[in-house]
DNA sequence: CACTTAAGTTGACGGTGTTCACAATCTGCT
DNA sequence: AGCAGATTGTGAACACCGTCAACTTAAGTG
């Protein structure tokens, strides 16, 4: 009944299966790349198949579901990205390795402009992606920021009093309630300190994709500049990276 | 021939057109914050107006124009609401002006999430909205912005070698070419100073309009105190803000 | 082989943006 | 007043969309 495989049939039925499910959702990222999410239809993804478009519904229930899997992807190919970019840096100072990721960050999105402002923003009308499907793959992503800050800490990176200092009030307990609930492991201080960095990051891109920034301005050298200084003000008292 | 009245005609005429107008565009916007951008169309705004679809292309040349028309608004709403904020606090401190603006911004955004998204991401499929048109109007909004900093620096709130400090050699050329341009006349620190305000503040706002920060973060204080944060990082040395 | 299950087609329904020929209305002019 | 011309609206049509139900075809299994 459900076009969700429960049992696991044949071998051979269940690898063609697979193989065209992922066909469908090349096809579709490419129609979704081609301009913006603009020209998406299921329609036109049967079409440059060679199929009819009801018999995208054997394998995925409505478009929306379709939609759905490519947020989950694109998530997944950008922390993907962002640990390649982890792993290689890690020797170096946590200010270094907050850079890398960053410039990965970005090159990502620049590199797959369709794709960030799919799983960013709602492009796609009438759509809104599903969170408890989406939040876990965000979710690795954002980890890869804070395993940057961790690592910042503890090589004492880190300047505790201006973490201390740079917290409100009113937001502690919450930061606090965030750190208790496992997801973000990590003093109070560092996860503000973090979620300044994100901000910073993500609104640069942001402005920078969508042309809110004057032409004149190269973009990879205002966000480099940017990525520094944000690190500076958080209380990084490490290396100086470059 | 064209829908845009190129002469006067007759002042009744004109009166009861621009009226028309008004309503379309009021309905969109209606349809616009229901539910997000999901729901707009045509149709749907003509039927809301008991009127036939193709009547509306009397007023519009294309669905595209209306949106065109919908983003000016919405740029100039949120324009308006930032200079209200800036005169308001004008007489405070820089550091002051820029935490009351930037509220006056959250609020804005947070009142109207349909717009923000439709001005600051391209939330309708196959709809870029033309630059020409857009921009102007986008450029007082962060008029008020360069205003603060320019506030800022006249009142002495800015750390001079701190600005100095902060400029990659990469990005001084550029920014200076802005400024010559006449659309931002401030020094290039404090340009690159500003347009880290700008970031973190629309990241920010971004992140929390899409459900991208944790859920048990309270959205108006942890932007309260990254937007002192901002402040203190990018070398402001006056009064603290509340 | 017969039987079950999956894959794909055909055709329809209601929705969309857009165009075009036509009718109704209002305005200005003589 | 009455006519000409522009303005505003309608209705039907076109091509597209997502979705569904009934049907046919193919493949794998006992």
């Amino acid at each position: 009944m459900t076009p969700s495989a429960a049992t696991p049939a044949s071998p051979r039925r269940e690898r063609v299966r697979r193989a065209t499910i992922e066909e469908i959702k090349e096809t579709a990222r490419r129609q979704l790349a081609i301009e913006g999410a603009a020209t998406l239809s299921l329609r036109g993804v049967a079409r440059e198949m060679g199929l009819t478009a009801s018999a995208l519904y054997r394998y995925f229930p409505s478009r929306d579901d379709l939609l759905t899997d490519l947020v989950v992807d694109a998530f997944t190919s950008l922390a993907d990205r962002l640990e390649v970019a982890l792993d290689a840096a890690w020797e170096g100072s946590g200010g270094q390795l907050w850079v890398d990721v960053a410039r990965a960050y970005r090159a990502w999105a620049i590199e797959h402009p369709s794709d960030y402002t799919l799983i960013f923003s709602t492009p796609v009308p009438g759509y809104e992606a599903p969170e408890d499907r989406t939040k876990p793959a965000m979710f690795r992503g954002v980890g890869v920021l804070l395993q940057v800050m961790t690592r910042c800490v503890a090589a004492g990176e880190m300047d505790p009093d201006r973490l201390e200092e740079l917290l409100s009030p009113a937001l502690r307990p919450q930061l606090e309630a965030w750190s208790a609930s496992g997801e973000a492991p990590l003093p109070p201080g560092a996860l503000s300190a973090a979620l300044t960095c994100w901000a910073t990051l993500h609104g640069l891109i942001t402005l920078e994709l969508f042309h809110h920034l004057p032409p004149m301005l190269d973009g990879g050298a205002l966000f480099d500049q940017q990525m520094v200084v944000v690190l500076d003000r958080i209380g990084y008292i490490g290396p100086r990276p470059t």
